[in-house]
DNA sequence: CGGATGACGACAC
DNA sequence: GGTGTCGCCATCC
């Protein structure tokens, strides 16, 4: 794996500021390379270190293992929740 | 080398 | 707005 595709998703994981989300797409996007998906692999392995709360679904939802975990992070930083637990990503992106 | 799987996304119904 | 299906790309079996 390189470790460098992992340190540029990080990065960006890392810049969100608080009360804002990202989604897994739109870091895939910027990076530039490879999918979502393999932004959550490497969010699954070294998302140890960064907010991985404050990246969601384009859905505005949390990622499908942390549906509740990331919600109560969520809540704690601020983040506008909206009734179904899910994040205005509307303005996020 | 082929098939299945996954912290996803977009589109159709 | 919710559910179902297909597609993407790297890793695992």
């Amino acid at each position: 794996m390189d470790e460098d595709y992992v340190e540029a998703v990080l990065a960006l994981a890392e810049q969100v500021p608080p009360g804002r989300v990202t989604t897994y797409g739109a870091i895939a996007r910027l990076v530039g390379t490879a999918g979502p998906r393999q932004i959550g692999r490497v969010m699954a392995l070294h998302g140890d270190a960064v907010p991985w709360w404050r990246v969601v679904q384009a859905d505005g939802r949390p990622a499908t293992c942390h549906d509740g975990t990331a919600l109560e992070h969520l809540r704690a930083e601020g983040v506008p929740l909206t009734a179904s637990g899910r994040v205005d990503v509307t303005p996020a992106r």
